[in-house]
DNA sequence: GCAATGACGCTCT
DNA sequence: CAGAGCGCCATTG
């Protein structure tokens, strides 16, 4: 049953994957963790599943631990994630999983990609 | 207030 | 690196 949870502490979830740079991709952890919910990577994956199509939220730029997408309910999406990372910048290797040691979005660095 | 759920993370094999 | 198991917390019913 997905739940709805506007006033509750998601909208902070939101605004950190509102934060994250163009061509960078972040973790449920990381997001967490900046959204001040350390170690509810959890919730914030339920928040972005509540997330309704057409959000300005850039969801698709949130990935698991491993850098690849997670099987979510909506078929095709984790497809149209994928191109849009693409479409950034983003390389998704042959597993469908991005090099998170280069797009991962690091707080506080100027350079999104490290080189 | 208790129990169940969930787009996950980390550790071990 | 890949797969499996256990644990984390927050929100809902």
């Amino acid at each position: 049953m997905p739940p709805r949870a506007q006033g509750s502490r998601w909208s902070r979830v939101y605004a950190v994957v509102g934060r994250i740079p163009h061509g960078c991709v972040a973790t449920y952890g990381q997001v967490a963790e900046l959204a001040g919910l350390p170690g509810a990577a959890r919730q914030v994956g339920y928040a972005l599943h509540a997330l309704p199509r057409g959000s300005r939220v850039p969801w698709q730029r949130v990935v698991n631990a491993r850098g690849g997408v997670s099987p979510r309910a909506a078929w095709g999406a984790e497809q149209a994630q994928r191109a849009r990372l693409e479409a950034e910048g983003v390389s998704f290797d042959a597993n469908g999983r991005v090099d998170l040691a280069r797009y991962r979005w690091r707080p506080g660095a100027r350079r999104a990609v490290r080189r």
